[in-house]
DNA sequence: CGTTTTTGACCGGCGC
DNA sequence: GCGCCGGTCAAAAACG
């Protein structure tokens, strides 16, 4: 049977078969409407925190400044700017010290008017050129001194992070030097890859394809998202009216139900609290690993042979569990899984996968099925499709490894997202013991009733959600729950939370992130409802959000998680730097070009660029 | 004809 | 050691 899965098995027609995920554009420009805008000041405000330690930083661009802020050192600016834009580019940082300094050397000229009156034009045209190159003067400096903010900011982050995390976990040691590295591998891989994002950033602009504006929110999931609800619909209808019956469509004999069933007869609790597993260890290979993916020989393995090692294709991909205690190279330690609404089969990425395998799950009716990248032959990404027992309406996909090579525009979104989750979980994590624990006490809160996917997860493990959905989330559910329809939000049990100060993570975020960590509880199972890539975000939100419109309370918080999700994700991601330079970047850019999308969008697409979160590209091939 | 999907068989870790 | 289990393989079928 196709699928039984919730899903529509759709046979084989269309979606099934392979090739529907190519790629598809994903369209950041929707972000988030105006009012985000607003809510981004608002947060920032009342953000300001300055007990906490932690700093973080918001980019703002708001349209009082007027003219754009070139980033020119000492460069002459022409005076041929024109204020192209309105949006200036403010920076908020909470909590700073006391400023940062702001030597810029060149002492902004005051505009001095010309005492000559002789040629009134000219003077006129001098007089201008002057104020205006005032005007840059100010806001180069101004620039300047933000971005020494910002990168004061930054290393304070890390510096505040790293001894969070060492308090947190006593031996630091391993962590830090594991991060060194993966920052500075990461960094690496992750310059060419931001820059690449950039550039497909600007060009998107608002054009795109002339679908509507839901339609733009939609084209970041990839148009292939749709079509395949499309196609799905019809079984996926059938199949939402009786989830769990189904019946067998397509082809399939009668037969193989049966052991399917009997496999999935029992469903056990499948609790297996396997108290302590700690491999966090592993962690700081997860992403590195993506490196050492070296490949060999992908395919040919016999297993026969191989018997015992299996070493092969993925490099020893068994599990690190706690046996071996051995990290294994194949960065196979860390899953970032997200869960979203989805009637589709498999959501769409923009990667290509191969399915390899399906199982019946144990706590679940639905199967899950196995699917490994194939846009390189030997990728080691594996991810599983499965939707969750409670709500079929809710695909969960677990993402394992690190792609070893460059992905389609529209992959980078998830891939990234994914990726920075997993480094996330990773750092965070790697005190494990304490993390435990708290998982554990939250889990109580949160409770359960979700049998999701592995009550037994050896491995670490983040969870984005995507839903804003009720059933799940609640579970996790924050206490406060204001109720925003936040479809999201992004909490991360790991190294972030503890940074973000009380004040702006407001009661609903601190019960949320205990919460939801506990969910998954076991061993360090995290769970972080977030957002991620910002196609995917904006998909989601639209999808979801857009019905429930939004309450005018509900922006000051949503940013905030956002943002702090953000500032969470920018504190443990190793390729800040990277990402920081060329958020700046982005920015100015945009505001030369005023193409972008707004100044409202832009916050938010950039802190969420920042945070790794990679908020889409846009482009088509 | 090359890919991808389908599926029962296998494997290795665990708990009992 | 046995059976349960999550995962994987790989032969065969289905697609395009
Ligand atoms: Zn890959």
């Amino acid at each position: 049977m196709r699928t039984d899965i919730g899903k529509p098995p759709a046979a084989t027609s269309g979606s099934s078969s392979g090739r529907m995920d190519r790629v598809q554009r994903i369209d950041l420009s929707v972000a988030l409407s105006d009012d985000a805008n607003e809510d981004v000041q608002e947060m920032a405000t009342s953000d300001q925190t300055p007990s906490s330690p932690v700093t973080t930083q918001y980019l703002q661009l708001s349209s009082d400044s007027g003219s754009k802020p070139k980033f020119v050192e000492s460069a002459p600016l022409s005076a041929r700017l024109m204020e192209d834009d309105s949006n200036g580019l403010r920076l908020a940082t909470n909590n700073c010290h006391e400023r940062s300094t702001v030597e810029d050397g060149s002492p902004p000229p005051s505009p001095e008017r010309s005492t000559t009156p002789a040629e009134p034009e000219i003077r006129e045209q001098l007089r201008r050129a002057q104020l205006e190159m005032a005007r840059m003067t100010e806001e180069n400096e101004e620039i300047k001194k933000m971005f020494k903010t910002l990168s004061m900011e930054y290393h304070r982050l890390h510096v505040n992070m790293f001894q969070m995390l060492n308090a947190q976990s006593g031996p630091a040691v391993t962590q830090a030097s594991g991060l060194s590295f993966q920052t500075e591998e990461e960094y690496k891989r992750h310059t060419e890859h931001d820059s690449r994002t950039a550039a497909n950033l600007f060009p998107i602009s608002s054009s795109q394809s002339q679908g509507s504006a839901s339609r733009n929110a939609i084209s970041a999931f990839g148009d292939g998202h749709i079509s395949d609800e499309k196609e799905d619909s019809r079984d996926a209808e059938a199949v939402k009216v009786l989830p769990g019956v189904v019946g067998k469509r397509s082809r399939e004999s009668p037969e193989t139900q049966t052991p399917d069933r009997s496999e999935m007869t029992r469903q056990r609790d499948g609790a297996a609290p396997r108290a302590a597993s700690s491999p966090r260890e592993a962690a700081m290979e997860e992403s590195g690993g993506s490196e050492h993916v070296t490949e060999s020989p992908p395919r040919e393995r016999e297993r026969d042979e191989s018997s015992s090692a299996p070493s092969t294709g993925w490099p020893h991909n068994k599990r690190m569990k706690t046996g071996p205690a051995v990290h294994d190279p194949s960065g196979r330690n860390a899953r970032v899984s997200v869960r979203a609404r989805s009637d589709a089969t498999t959501l769409n990425d923009g990667c290509q996968w191969r399915k390899y395998g399906q199982k019946m799950a144990k706590g679940n009716p639905c199967p899950r099925a196995y699917y490994r990248c194939t846009v390189s032959q030997g990728c080691p990404v594996r991810k599983q499709v499965q939707r969750c027992a409670d709500d079929t309406s809710i695909l969960i996909t677990t993402y394992e490894g690190t792609h070893n090579h460059s992905l389609p525009p529209a992959a980078t979104a998830m891939a990234s997202t994914t990726s920075a989750a997993a480094n996330m979980l990773l750092s965070g994590s790697t005190s494990s013991s304490e993390m435990v624990e708290a998982s554990t006490h939250a889990y109580n809160l949160a409770s359960r009733t979700a049998p999701i996917i592995s009550a037994s997860t050896p491995f670490p493990t983040i969870t984005l959600d995507l839903t804003n959905n009720p059933a799940a989330a609640q579970q996790m559910r924050m206490a406060g729950a204001n109720a925003f329809q936040m479809p999201y939000s992004f909490t991360s049990a790991s190294s972030g939370l503890q940074m973000h100060p009380p004040s702006m993570i407001n009661p609903v975020q601190s019960g949320g992130y205990y919460a939801q960590s506990a969910a998954e509880q076991t061993t360090g199972a995290f769970q972080v409802y977030t957002n991620p890539a910002a196609g995917w975000l904006q998909h989601q939100m639209q999808q979801q959000q857009q019905q429930q419109q939004a309450s005018p309370t509900r922006s000051p918080q949503f940013l905030a998680e956002t943002v702090s999700a953000a500032t969470a994700a920018i504190t443990s991601d190793p390729n800040f730097t990277a990402a920081l330079a060329a958020a700046i970047t982005s920015i100015i850019s945009s505001q030369t070009n005023s193409t972008m999308m707004g100044a409202s969008n832009a916050n938010i697409t950039e802190a969420l660029r920042v945070a790794g979160l990679p908020i889409s590209s846009a482009r088509k091939d």
